[in-house]
DNA sequence: GTGGCTCTGTACGGCGACACACATAGGCAC
DNA sequence: GTGCCTATGTGTGTCGCCGTACAGAGCCAC
């Protein structure tokens, strides 16, 4: 395991070669991230992007009128938010800190940069963005077929995949404005997965108590996504290993044969 | 306009420099695109990529169950599927056409080739990804709080906007495999925007007859994914005009400095 | 025109979530 | 402990969509 406060905390990060991850190194920045921190709204300018690496960041949807939903959620798996370096300068989806933590940030136009020159960040970062798009294909479907209890369980799974322990700080009505739905909504959801003795709650936490449990409780919406995410960490390290040794050659070797 | 059957009339491919569009033409193969044809399904190989000019397809997420959402649309202005650049091999998503037309075809290799060397090719196709992106993400928020009237006219817009007429030849069966609900709803909520004046229906069709009213029906759903389709058209028309000049020049010194 | 298939319209009970209202309980400040 | 604020639990009526069932209507083949 990487030394605590070190930018390999971030998986992506910690997936560069060294002659990448040292280049990079300088332009970080170690940040403290407070929970509802805004990273990206619609309308504000976007001076920095965002590598977590003990915090998780939420990608919320808000319509017109207020109401809310999560599309994604990022954790140190990842970067916050992707979306700026595609050249869309302008997206309704607001990207706050959910979970309070630590970031390292660097100048979003010089990410953008380096995500313009270097073949091996670049490959990181669309291979994120692609799971990131795989979660939010899920959330389109789970927000028509699922119950909010399967959502409930989605969300607290994915959320505690992203931290250390296994209780989450957060009250029914916070992980209702996350979900779309109703504060009651969230007590009763909750409730049946206490019955089902899949998690545990206290004033303002929610704990896991039998995650198989809340697994079969989530169903397949969060088993899909869980297994893109373990893909996605398989190629940040081969991705390692294989720029590790000689960068631009074997990646051109990966093209016409996979190894 | 470009002549009939030119790859022009794909927007994207129309973006590009001459120097770009000329390399990139003896690569392409016309073919006429069936209704119901699969691009892209979890299990089968991709061997080629399409640039719509004529035909209009969908991005489904099946579930489990065999219940489908639509995900996503793609018409003339970008490609099927940009999923396969990014590196992620795998993707539940389901891609086929929903009108018949023409496209141009692309082997899937060669062109992630093309968008890993090519920076001017690789900006559109990133930049219609972000589209593409916002596009689920406003499904998404759609799925929960709206409703079916609603995402019917969304989904008649978004599909009448890449089609030359403006009737769809489209089924309450098949419109409802679409959105994700049964045919009685589809019907009913077909009905209502025909009480409201702002379609006409006849067996297996239906035709815009008031287009304000139904993008009034659609809500602010359509508005904005329509506006970001706007944005990305502006900047097509845009990179066209600034890699006709010259190309690579503000990346270069990137380049210099990693090495 | 006639038959037959597909598409469309309508109805009814049930369920999940919503909006709203209100009661209870946890935990911090003092 | 006491008070107070916030979080949680519960109930009632409504609404939108589902599942199912069935009737009518359009259109093609003959």
């Amino acid at each position: 395991m990487p030394a605590p406060q070190s930018p390999k905390q971030n998986r992506m990060l910690a997936a560069l070669s060294l002659a990448g991850y040292t280049h990079l190194l300088p332009l970080l920045e170690l940040v403290p991230m407070p929970a509802g921190y805004v990273i990206y709204e619609l309308g504000l300018p976007i001076k920095y992007l965002y590598f977590p690496t003990t915090c998780i960041v939420t990608r919320l949807y808000e319509t017109e009128n207020g109401a809310c939903t999560q599309i994604g959620i990022i954790g140190n798996e990842g970067l916050a938010d992707i979306s700026v370096l595609f050249g869309g300068e302008r997206s309704r989806a607001r990207v706050i800190v959910q979970s309070t933590g630590e970031a390292y940030r660097i100048k979003a136009g010089i990410l953008k940069s380096e995500f313009e020159a270097g073949t091996e960040l670049r490959h990181l970062l669309l291979r994120f963005a692609h799971a990131l798009m795989i979660q939010t294909e899920q959330i389109a479907v789970s927000n028509r077929y699922h119950t909010v209890d399967q959502q409930l369980a989605y969300f607290l799974l994915m959320s505690l995949d992203r931290l250390s322990g296994n209780e989450l700080h957060i009250t029914h009505e916070q992980a209702g404005i996350m979900l779309g739905v109703r504060r009651e909504s969230v007590t009763v959801a909750a409730n049946k997965l206490h019955m089902a003795g899949a998690i545990h709650c206290r004033r303002g936490h929610i704990a896991i108590a039998d995650r198989k449990q809340l697994e079969a409780s989530a169903g397949e919406n969060y088993k899909i996504v869980k297994e893109e995410y373990e893909r996605l960490l398989e190629t940040y390290l081969s991705s390692a290993s294989r720029f590790g040794r000689s960068p631009e050659k074997q990646f051109k070797r990966f093209f016409q044969s996979i190894e």
